[in-house]
DNA sequence: CGCTTATTGTGCAGTCACTGCAAAATTGCA
DNA sequence: TGCAATTTTGCAGTGACTGCACAATAAGCG
Protein backbone atom coordinates (compact mmCIF):
# COMPACT_ATOMS: atom_id res chain seq x y z
CA UNK A 1 0.00 0.00 0.00
CA UNK A 2 2.37 2.63 1.39
CA UNK A 3 5.55 3.12 -1.14
CA UNK A 4 8.85 2.43 1.11
CA UNK A 5 10.99 4.94 1.27
CA UNK A 6 13.61 3.63 -0.80
CA UNK A 7 11.28 3.51 -4.08
CA UNK A 8 11.65 7.39 -5.32
CA UNK A 9 10.48 6.43 -8.82
CA UNK A 10 6.62 5.85 -8.37
CA UNK A 11 5.58 5.96 -11.62
CA UNK A 12 4.48 8.77 -13.22
CA UNK A 13 5.85 12.34 -13.59
CA UNK A 14 3.34 13.96 -11.70
CA UNK A 15 3.93 12.24 -8.61
CA UNK A 16 7.67 12.73 -9.19
CA UNK A 17 7.44 16.23 -9.57
CA UNK A 18 5.20 16.39 -6.19
CA UNK A 19 7.89 15.09 -4.43
CA UNK A 20 10.64 17.37 -5.89
CA UNK A 21 8.37 20.32 -4.82
CA UNK A 22 7.86 19.24 -1.26
CA UNK A 23 11.55 18.57 -1.07
CA UNK A 24 12.13 22.11 -2.51
CA UNK A 25 10.11 23.77 -0.16
CA UNK A 26 11.68 21.43 2.94
CA UNK A 27 14.80 22.28 1.91
CA UNK A 28 14.05 26.19 1.65
CA UNK A 29 13.10 26.53 4.60
CA UNK A 30 15.73 24.66 6.24
CA UNK A 31 18.18 26.61 4.61
CA UNK A 32 16.52 30.20 5.60
CA UNK A 33 15.96 29.50 9.42
CA UNK A 34 19.49 28.45 9.21
CA UNK A 35 20.53 31.79 7.60
CA UNK A 36 18.06 33.75 10.00
CA UNK A 37 16.20 31.86 12.28
CA UNK A 38 12.66 31.01 12.44
CA UNK A 39 10.50 34.40 13.00
CA UNK A 40 12.68 36.24 10.61
CA UNK A 41 11.22 33.94 7.80
CA UNK A 42 7.99 34.00 6.06
CA UNK A 43 6.33 31.24 4.07
CA UNK A 44 7.03 34.08 0.78
CA UNK A 45 10.39 34.15 1.03
CA UNK A 46 10.57 29.52 1.44
CA UNK A 47 8.00 29.73 -1.50
CA UNK A 48 10.08 32.49 -3.84
CA UNK A 49 13.50 30.05 -3.07
CA UNK A 50 11.89 27.06 -3.85
CA UNK A 51 10.29 28.56 -7.12
CA UNK A 52 6.72 27.98 -6.53
CA UNK A 53 3.89 30.77 -5.44
CA UNK A 54 3.30 31.58 -2.06
CA UNK A 55 -0.15 29.77 -2.48
CA UNK A 56 1.32 26.48 -3.67
CA UNK A 57 3.49 26.59 -0.18
CA UNK A 58 0.34 26.04 1.39
CA UNK A 59 -0.87 22.91 -0.79
CA UNK A 60 1.83 21.30 0.71
CA UNK A 61 2.16 22.02 4.01
CA UNK A 62 -0.34 23.26 6.55
CA UNK A 63 2.06 25.90 8.38
CA UNK A 64 5.08 27.40 8.22
CA UNK A 65 6.24 25.18 11.38
CA UNK A 66 5.40 21.84 9.07
CA UNK A 67 7.68 23.08 6.62
CA UNK A 68 10.70 22.90 8.61
CA UNK A 69 9.56 20.13 10.95
CA UNK A 70 7.44 18.48 8.38
CA UNK A 71 7.06 14.60 9.66
CA UNK A 72 5.23 13.04 6.28
CA UNK A 73 3.07 10.92 6.38
CA UNK A 74 5.01 8.09 4.76
CA UNK A 75 7.43 8.72 7.62
CA UNK A 76 4.33 8.23 10.29
CA UNK A 77 3.52 4.93 8.60
CA UNK A 78 6.34 3.43 8.54
CA UNK A 79 7.47 4.25 12.20
CA UNK A 80 4.09 2.74 13.14
CA UNK A 81 4.09 -0.33 11.28
CA UNK A 82 8.03 -0.78 12.71
CA UNK A 83 6.30 -0.21 16.26
CA UNK A 84 3.43 -2.70 15.38
CA UNK A 85 5.50 -5.66 14.27
CA UNK A 86 6.75 -7.68 17.19
CA UNK A 87 10.86 -8.50 17.25
CA UNK A 88 10.92 -11.25 19.35
CA UNK A 89 13.13 -10.39 22.67
CA UNK A 90 11.81 -6.50 23.09
CA UNK A 91 9.75 -4.83 24.95
CA UNK A 92 7.98 -2.19 23.77
CA UNK A 93 9.73 0.17 25.51
CA UNK A 94 13.14 -1.05 23.63
CA UNK A 95 11.07 -1.06 20.25
CA UNK A 96 10.17 2.91 21.20
CA UNK A 97 13.84 3.21 22.29
CA UNK A 98 15.24 1.72 18.93
CA UNK A 99 12.49 4.28 16.52
CA UNK A 100 13.00 6.66 18.43
CA UNK A 101 16.25 6.88 18.01
CA UNK A 102 16.49 6.45 14.55
CA UNK A 103 14.36 9.29 13.75
CA UNK A 104 17.21 11.71 15.61
CA UNK A 105 19.64 9.69 13.69
CA UNK A 106 20.69 10.82 10.06
CA UNK A 107 20.32 6.77 9.00
CA UNK A 108 18.44 6.00 5.90
CA UNK A 109 18.20 8.01 2.52
CA UNK A 110 17.80 11.43 2.83
CA UNK A 111 20.48 12.06 5.96
CA UNK A 112 21.31 15.61 4.61
CA UNK A 113 17.65 16.64 4.98
CA UNK A 114 17.77 15.27 7.94
CA UNK A 115 21.02 16.15 9.26
CA UNK A 116 19.45 19.71 8.71
CA UNK A 117 16.40 19.28 10.37
CA UNK A 118 18.72 17.64 13.60
CA UNK A 119 20.69 20.94 14.27
CA UNK A 120 18.42 22.97 13.42
CA UNK A 121 16.12 21.18 16.15
CA UNK A 122 18.32 21.46 18.61
CA UNK A 123 19.49 24.78 18.10
CA UNK A 124 15.87 26.71 17.70
CA UNK A 125 14.30 26.80 21.28
CA UNK A 126 11.53 29.00 19.38
CA UNK A 127 10.53 26.26 17.24
CA UNK A 128 10.29 24.06 20.83
CA UNK A 129 5.99 24.62 20.47
CA UNK A 130 5.80 23.44 16.83
CA UNK A 131 8.04 20.39 18.25
CA UNK A 132 5.45 19.20 20.57
CA UNK A 133 2.64 19.71 18.71
CA UNK A 134 3.93 17.73 15.73
CA UNK A 135 4.76 15.53 18.31
CA UNK A 136 1.11 14.38 19.07
CA UNK A 137 0.20 13.13 15.35
CA UNK A 138 3.46 10.94 16.44
CA UNK A 139 2.28 9.63 19.50
CA UNK A 140 -1.12 8.96 18.40
CA UNK A 141 0.23 7.48 15.63
CA UNK A 142 2.66 5.31 17.49
CA UNK A 143 -0.10 4.61 20.17
CA UNK A 144 -2.50 3.03 17.79
CA UNK A 145 0.23 0.50 16.37
CA UNK A 146 1.24 -0.35 19.95
CA UNK A 147 -2.49 -0.94 21.06
CA UNK A 148 -2.57 -2.94 17.69
CA UNK A 149 0.13 -5.22 18.67
CA UNK A 150 -0.58 -5.65 22.34
CA UNK A 151 -4.21 -6.93 21.60
CA UNK A 152 -7.76 -5.57 22.84
CA UNK A 153 -7.34 -6.63 26.32
CA UNK A 154 -8.80 -4.03 28.82
CA UNK A 155 -6.18 -1.62 29.91
CA UNK A 156 -4.19 -1.81 27.41
CA UNK A 157 -5.07 1.53 25.91
CA UNK A 158 -4.17 3.55 28.68
CA UNK A 159 -0.94 1.30 29.05
CA UNK A 160 0.31 1.97 25.44
CA UNK A 161 -0.19 5.54 25.35
CA UNK A 162 1.29 5.93 28.75
CA UNK A 163 3.92 3.91 27.33
CA UNK A 164 4.77 5.94 24.06
CA UNK A 165 4.20 9.55 25.64
CA UNK A 166 6.89 8.96 28.33
CA UNK A 167 9.26 7.36 25.22
CA UNK A 168 8.41 10.47 23.29
CA UNK A 169 8.94 12.89 26.81
CA UNK A 170 12.02 10.62 27.18
CA UNK A 171 13.99 11.75 23.82
CA UNK A 172 12.54 15.21 24.02
CA UNK A 173 13.61 15.96 27.51
CA UNK A 174 17.20 14.70 26.50
CA UNK A 175 16.98 17.29 23.64
CA UNK A 176 16.04 20.13 25.94
CA UNK A 177 18.77 19.60 28.18
CA UNK A 178 21.34 19.65 25.11
CA UNK A 179 19.21 22.43 24.34
CA UNK A 180 20.33 24.78 27.79
CA UNK A 181 23.63 23.57 27.41
CA UNK A 182 23.44 20.11 29.72
CA UNK A 183 26.23 17.46 29.73
CA UNK A 184 26.62 14.29 27.87
CA UNK A 185 26.14 13.25 24.25
CA UNK A 186 22.32 13.11 22.95
CA UNK A 187 22.28 9.28 21.82
CA UNK A 188 23.89 8.59 25.33
CA UNK A 189 21.57 10.17 27.73
CA UNK A 190 18.96 9.10 25.45
CA UNK A 191 19.56 5.74 26.24
CA UNK A 192 20.10 6.54 30.24
CA UNK A 193 16.84 7.85 29.87
CA UNK A 194 15.60 4.83 28.91
CA UNK A 195 17.10 2.53 31.24
CA UNK A 196 15.53 4.95 34.07
CA UNK A 197 12.36 4.49 33.39
CA UNK A 198 12.99 0.74 32.65
CA UNK A 199 14.28 0.56 36.29
CA UNK A 200 11.59 2.71 37.83
CA UNK A 201 12.01 6.63 38.74
CA UNK A 202 11.65 7.60 42.42
CA UNK B 1 7.82 38.37 47.26
CA UNK B 2 5.19 37.28 45.03
CA UNK B 3 1.96 37.66 46.66
CA UNK B 4 0.24 34.48 47.68
CA UNK B 5 -3.04 33.39 45.91
CA UNK B 6 -5.07 33.91 48.69
CA UNK B 7 -4.89 37.96 48.95
CA UNK B 8 -7.08 39.52 46.63
CA UNK B 9 -6.17 43.03 48.39
CA UNK B 10 -2.68 43.73 46.86
CA UNK B 11 -3.25 47.15 48.07
CA UNK B 12 -4.47 49.87 45.14
CA UNK B 13 -6.98 50.47 42.86
CA UNK B 14 -4.57 49.95 40.36
CA UNK B 15 -3.42 46.23 40.86
CA UNK B 16 -7.07 45.50 41.37
CA UNK B 17 -8.08 46.62 38.49
CA UNK B 18 -5.89 45.02 36.55
CA UNK B 19 -6.60 41.38 38.27
CA UNK B 20 -10.15 41.96 37.32
CA UNK B 21 -9.42 42.65 34.01
CA UNK B 22 -7.44 39.69 33.48
CA UNK B 23 -10.27 37.40 35.05
CA UNK B 24 -12.52 39.31 32.78
CA UNK B 25 -10.79 38.23 29.54
CA UNK B 26 -10.15 34.53 30.84
CA UNK B 27 -13.97 34.06 31.22
CA UNK B 28 -14.54 35.94 28.36
CA UNK B 29 -12.68 33.28 26.53
CA UNK B 30 -14.11 30.59 28.09
CA UNK B 31 -17.75 31.64 27.72
CA UNK B 32 -17.02 31.98 24.35
CA UNK B 33 -14.82 28.63 23.48
CA UNK B 34 -17.82 26.60 25.02
CA UNK B 35 -20.54 28.54 22.85
CA UNK B 36 -18.80 28.04 19.73
CA UNK B 37 -15.56 26.09 20.16
CA UNK B 38 -12.15 27.18 20.29
CA UNK B 39 -11.19 28.38 16.71
CA UNK B 40 -14.55 29.88 16.01
CA UNK B 41 -13.61 32.60 18.47
CA UNK B 42 -11.73 35.73 17.63
CA UNK B 43 -9.53 37.90 20.44
CA UNK B 44 -12.18 40.32 19.69
CA UNK B 45 -15.09 39.10 20.51
CA UNK B 46 -13.58 38.15 23.79
CA UNK B 47 -12.37 41.71 24.17
CA UNK B 48 -15.88 42.89 23.79
CA UNK B 49 -17.33 40.97 26.04
CA UNK B 50 -14.77 41.29 28.52
CA UNK B 51 -15.61 45.07 27.96
CA UNK B 52 -11.73 46.82 26.95
CA UNK B 53 -10.51 46.96 23.52
CA UNK B 54 -8.67 44.18 21.46
CA UNK B 55 -5.45 45.89 21.95
CA UNK B 56 -5.90 45.82 25.59
CA UNK B 57 -6.48 42.05 25.35
CA UNK B 58 -2.57 41.95 23.90
CA UNK B 59 -1.66 43.72 26.74
CA UNK B 60 -2.47 41.02 29.32
CA UNK B 61 -2.54 37.51 26.91
CA UNK B 62 0.09 36.92 24.32
CA UNK B 63 -2.27 34.87 22.10
CA UNK B 64 -5.55 34.05 21.81
CA UNK B 65 -4.29 30.52 23.28
CA UNK B 66 -3.00 31.73 26.66
CA UNK B 67 -6.49 33.40 27.38
CA UNK B 68 -8.10 30.05 28.04
CA UNK B 69 -5.36 28.25 29.41
CA UNK B 70 -3.32 30.88 30.91
CA UNK B 71 -1.23 29.91 33.59
CA UNK B 72 -0.17 32.81 35.36
CA UNK B 73 3.07 33.37 36.25
CA UNK B 74 1.83 33.46 40.16
CA UNK B 75 0.41 29.67 39.79
CA UNK B 76 3.59 28.74 37.83
CA UNK B 77 5.74 30.03 40.72
CA UNK B 78 3.38 28.26 43.55
CA UNK B 79 3.72 25.31 42.21
CA UNK B 80 7.60 25.43 41.17
CA UNK B 81 7.77 26.60 45.35
CA UNK B 82 5.76 23.58 45.91
CA UNK B 83 8.20 21.39 44.32
CA UNK B 84 11.24 22.79 45.67
CA UNK B 85 10.54 22.04 49.25
CA UNK B 86 10.83 18.49 50.11
CA UNK B 87 8.40 16.84 52.42
CA UNK B 88 9.52 14.20 54.58
CA UNK B 89 9.09 10.45 53.41
CA UNK B 90 7.87 11.60 49.97
CA UNK B 91 9.80 10.88 46.20
CA UNK B 92 10.18 13.54 44.13
CA UNK B 93 7.60 11.67 41.66
CA UNK B 94 5.15 11.53 44.46
CA UNK B 95 5.55 15.29 44.88
CA UNK B 96 4.56 15.68 41.38
CA UNK B 97 2.19 13.75 41.25
CA UNK B 98 0.59 15.41 44.04
CA UNK B 99 1.16 19.31 42.74
CA UNK B 100 0.22 18.06 39.36
CA UNK B 101 -2.92 16.36 40.22
CA UNK B 102 -3.86 19.72 42.76
CA UNK B 103 -3.30 21.32 38.96
CA UNK B 104 -6.62 19.52 38.04
CA UNK B 105 -8.44 19.17 40.83
CA UNK B 106 -10.79 22.07 41.55
CA UNK B 107 -9.08 22.81 44.83
CA UNK B 108 -8.19 26.09 45.80
CA UNK B 109 -10.49 30.20 45.42
CA UNK B 110 -10.55 29.83 42.20
CA UNK B 111 -12.74 26.80 41.57
CA UNK B 112 -15.13 27.65 38.94
CA UNK B 113 -12.44 29.41 36.50
CA UNK B 114 -10.31 25.84 37.32
CA UNK B 115 -13.53 23.60 37.01
CA UNK B 116 -14.13 25.01 33.35
CA UNK B 117 -10.85 25.14 32.29
CA UNK B 118 -10.51 21.25 32.85
CA UNK B 119 -14.01 20.91 30.97
CA UNK B 120 -13.24 22.78 28.05
CA UNK B 121 -9.24 21.42 28.03
CA UNK B 122 -11.32 17.61 28.05
CA UNK B 123 -13.27 18.74 25.48
CA UNK B 124 -11.67 20.70 22.63
CA UNK B 125 -9.12 18.63 20.87
CA UNK B 126 -8.05 21.23 19.05
CA UNK B 127 -6.35 22.98 21.95
CA UNK B 128 -3.92 19.97 22.48
CA UNK B 129 -0.89 21.77 20.38
CA UNK B 130 -1.61 25.26 22.69
CA UNK B 131 -1.81 22.74 25.57
CA UNK B 132 1.84 21.25 24.90
CA UNK B 133 3.18 24.49 24.48
CA UNK B 134 2.04 25.71 27.39
CA UNK B 135 3.64 22.55 29.24
CA UNK B 136 6.59 23.80 28.36
CA UNK B 137 6.58 26.66 30.80
CA UNK B 138 5.55 24.75 33.49
CA UNK B 139 8.07 22.12 32.58
CA UNK B 140 11.00 24.36 32.89
CA UNK B 141 10.32 25.88 35.95
CA UNK B 142 9.41 22.62 37.79
CA UNK B 143 12.90 21.64 35.95
CA UNK B 144 14.81 24.43 38.11
CA UNK B 145 12.75 23.75 41.23
CA UNK B 146 13.33 20.00 41.17
CA UNK B 147 17.07 20.20 40.63
CA UNK B 148 17.52 23.35 43.48
CA UNK B 149 15.62 20.58 45.46
CA UNK B 150 18.40 18.07 44.84
CA UNK B 151 21.36 19.77 44.48
CA UNK B 152 23.81 20.19 42.24
CA UNK B 153 25.38 16.85 41.77
CA UNK B 154 26.45 15.66 37.93
CA UNK B 155 23.82 13.92 36.64
CA UNK B 156 21.11 16.02 38.29
CA UNK B 157 20.14 18.61 35.60
CA UNK B 158 19.29 15.31 33.13
CA UNK B 159 17.68 13.61 35.94
CA UNK B 160 15.61 16.21 37.41
CA UNK B 161 14.03 17.45 33.26
CA UNK B 162 13.77 13.74 32.61
CA UNK B 163 11.51 13.18 36.10
CA UNK B 164 9.31 16.22 35.50
CA UNK B 165 8.80 15.33 31.89
CA UNK B 166 7.79 12.32 32.06
CA UNK B 167 5.41 13.29 35.43
CA UNK B 168 3.72 15.79 33.02
CA UNK B 169 3.81 13.42 29.84
CA UNK B 170 1.81 10.50 32.34
CA UNK B 171 -0.80 13.23 33.16
CA UNK B 172 -1.15 14.36 29.46
CA UNK B 173 -1.73 11.09 28.36
CA UNK B 174 -4.84 10.36 30.56
CA UNK B 175 -5.96 13.62 29.43
CA UNK B 176 -5.81 12.01 26.08
CA UNK B 177 -6.84 8.66 27.05
CA UNK B 178 -9.55 10.89 28.53
CA UNK B 179 -10.48 13.25 25.17
CA UNK B 180 -10.13 9.73 23.23
CA UNK B 181 -13.05 8.05 25.01
CA UNK B 182 -10.93 5.92 26.82
CA UNK B 183 -11.73 3.99 29.95
CA UNK B 184 -11.80 4.95 33.91
CA UNK B 185 -12.12 8.04 35.90
CA UNK B 186 -8.66 10.79 35.31
CA UNK B 187 -7.81 10.71 38.85
CA UNK B 188 -8.00 6.99 38.93
CA UNK B 189 -5.61 6.68 35.75
CA UNK B 190 -3.51 8.96 36.70
CA UNK B 191 -2.26 7.24 39.68
CA UNK B 192 -2.35 4.16 38.19
CA UNK B 193 -0.10 5.91 35.34
CA UNK B 194 2.07 7.03 38.31
CA UNK B 195 2.11 4.07 39.92
CA UNK B 196 3.74 2.26 37.02
CA UNK B 197 6.45 4.88 36.48
CA UNK B 198 7.74 4.31 40.01
CA UNK B 199 7.82 0.63 39.14
CA UNK B 200 9.41 0.55 35.86
CA UNK B 201 7.55 -0.14 31.99
CA UNK B 202 8.48 -2.20 29.63
C1' DC C 1 -1.05 12.84 -32.32
C1' DG C 2 -5.11 15.59 -30.79
C1' DC C 3 -8.81 15.78 -27.46
C1' DT C 4 -11.01 15.28 -23.08
C1' DT C 5 -10.48 14.89 -18.17
C1' DA C 6 -8.42 15.01 -13.66
C1' DT C 7 -4.81 17.38 -11.00
C1' DT C 8 -2.05 20.90 -9.72
C1' DG C 9 -0.32 25.82 -9.75
C1' DT C 10 -1.42 30.57 -9.21
C1' DG C 11 -3.59 35.20 -8.41
C1' DC C 12 -6.78 37.63 -5.73
C1' DA C 13 -9.47 39.07 -2.11
C1' DG C 14 -10.31 38.56 2.45
C1' DT C 15 -9.97 37.25 7.60
C1' DC C 16 -7.58 37.22 11.70
C1' DA C 17 -3.69 37.11 15.07
C1' DC C 18 -0.39 40.07 16.63
C1' DT C 19 2.93 44.36 16.98
C1' DG C 20 4.84 49.19 17.47
C1' DC C 21 3.72 53.73 18.14
C1' DA C 22 1.75 57.84 19.84
C1' DA C 23 -2.13 60.11 21.89
C1' DA C 24 -5.77 59.96 25.41
C1' DA C 25 -7.63 58.42 29.80
C1' DT C 26 -6.79 57.03 34.43
C1' DT C 27 -4.45 56.45 38.82
C1' DG C 28 -0.86 57.47 42.45
C1' DC C 29 1.33 60.77 45.01
C1' DA C 30 2.95 65.28 46.73
C1' DT D 1 -5.19 70.39 42.85
C1' DG D 2 -1.45 69.33 39.78
C1' DC D 3 2.29 66.55 38.09
C1' DA D 4 4.24 61.95 37.02
C1' DA D 5 3.63 57.19 36.05
C1' DT D 6 0.85 53.75 34.22
C1' DT D 7 -2.78 51.88 31.44
C1' DT D 8 -5.97 51.99 27.63
C1' DT D 9 -6.90 52.69 23.12
C1' DG D 10 -6.88 53.68 18.08
C1' DC D 11 -4.40 53.18 14.00
C1' DA D 12 -1.63 51.41 10.67
C1' DG D 13 0.87 47.61 9.25
C1' DT D 14 2.82 42.77 8.73
C1' DG D 15 2.30 38.14 7.93
C1' DA D 16 -0.01 33.52 8.27
C1' DC D 17 -3.60 31.20 6.26
C1' DT D 18 -8.15 30.19 3.43
C1' DG D 19 -11.68 29.88 -0.32
C1' DC D 20 -12.45 30.57 -4.94
C1' DA D 21 -12.07 30.87 -9.76
C1' DC D 22 -9.16 30.24 -13.52
C1' DA D 23 -4.90 28.99 -15.97
C1' DA D 24 -1.37 25.39 -16.79
C1' DT D 25 -0.16 20.76 -17.08
C1' DA D 26 -0.16 15.66 -16.99
C1' DA D 27 -2.94 11.36 -17.88
C1' DG D 28 -5.78 8.45 -20.44
C1' DC D 29 -7.95 7.38 -24.80
C1' DG D 30 -9.49 7.17 -29.66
Amino acid sequence: MSTDLLTDDACGLRERKKRETRRALNLAALDLVEEKGFAAVTTEEIAARAGVSTRTFFNYFPSKEAAVIGTTPEELESYAAALEEAVPHETPLQSLRRILAGMLAPASIDRELRARRRRILLGEPSLAPALVGNNIRIENALTAALERRLGAEPGVALEARLTVALAIAAVRACIEHQQNGGSGRLERNIDLAFDRIAAGLR
